[in-house]
DNA sequence: ATAATGAATGAATGTCATTCATTTTAGTAC
DNA sequence: GTACTAAAATGAATGACATTCATTCATTAT
């Protein structure tokens, strides 16, 4: 029952390269459809549209974020660790292929096709109440706003950190940690 | 000395009017002319593209959320309450003019010709380092990477906002505010 | 006046995304 | 195998703009 379509996999792949060389503009898909060894005319037999398409690519990367979020190992973490688990996760991921970042920046040309964050958020999101359930994370803040203000740092500093590389992933890291242990744990102990 | 170009300045409000009604791609540059009054070669007499006139029209709105950061004001308040303050300015400022959300949302397809948060940011740097050197907020952190966090916080909280009216802005500034502190603040006596 | 300089103009150009009439492929019946 | 049919694939033609640039127009200097 699994769907097998080699050519709408190709389309994807060269899309993913093109997207990734060049950007949204100026990526043209008579380049893509080349790249695939196929015509024009049968993207747009699997995709209604250029932005659709980038849409296919962007839903593919989200989806392996929410996945380095959701693994056994990282749901078997107490509290305080799966802070930092988590964000480690994420940039782990996002540096382990440069791609990844720029093409999670072309986001916006998906724009009304796409939401950015809709497969990530929800994976914040239980995360957060399954905190909340145990008693480790404050009680009563609504989690989808927490999910969205977690989910801005992340990409404030993934973005900051693909231009300013002085100083390394680590600090980020700390950083992101630190702020999401004071804002969100039980008030209770903590490591100094 | 203070330049005046009544051409550029109807080209600018044209632009802005037209990008904030139809979005990036739909917006004609025929129309903008037609709505400045003023040829379409025009425009390219002060703008090198498109591009560049989004960048024009971002830059006008960033320099006025970096405004509402520095009033005299909030530069007086002491530090737990300065972080409200400051939030407050962003969300009040976005809401005031629902253009002003959807616009900034343009940003990418400025990519290349201008780097969001670019006014933003060092203005929320300002205020970091001036704190730390007040001994209000916790040293060691990086200012830079701090702000690029908190630029992040804001534009989360501000995108689901948009999206998920069912909470008021109350309740984001309430976050926003809740996870500065804890993340920020020296430690010492905070409100319960 | 007249010429020289620079700004403004908008028709012409070139580059794609998208469409769709035609061709190819795959499946079924005989 | 042959004939027929439906679905899939193809790529040339279309249309929509952004951008360019030869002309026209306005200002200032001589």
């Amino acid at each position: 029952m699994t769907e097998t379509d080699p050519r709408k996999d190709r389309i994807l792949a060269a899309a993913r390269d093109h997207f990734a060389a060049h950007g949204f503009e100026k990526t043209r898909l008579a380049d893509v459809a080349k790249a695939a060894d196929v015509a024009v005319g049968t993207i747009y037999l699997r995709y209604p549209g250029k932005a659709e398409l980038l849409a296919g690519v962007l839903g593919e990367i989200e989806d392996r974020f929410a996945a380095a979020m959701d693994t056994p190992a990282i749901w078997a973490l107490p509290w305080p660790e799966r802070f930092q688990a988590v964000f480690r996760a994420n940039l782990d991921l996002a540096l382990s292929d440069p791609d990844l970042a720029s093409l999670m920046g072309l986001a916006p040309f998906a724009m009304g096709v796409w939401r950015p964050g809709d497969r990530i958020r929800p994976m914040i999101v239980r995360h957060i109440m399954a905190g909340q359930a145990s008693g480790a994370l404050r009680p009563g803040f609504d989690p989808q706003i927490v999910a969205a203000i977690a989910y801005g740092m992340v990409e404030g500093a993934l973005g900051e950190l693909s231009v300013n590389p002085t100083a390394g992933p680590d600090q980020y890291l700390a950083q992101l940690t630190e702020a999401a242990q004071g804002w969100l744990l039980s008030r209770g102990a903590h490591a100094p």
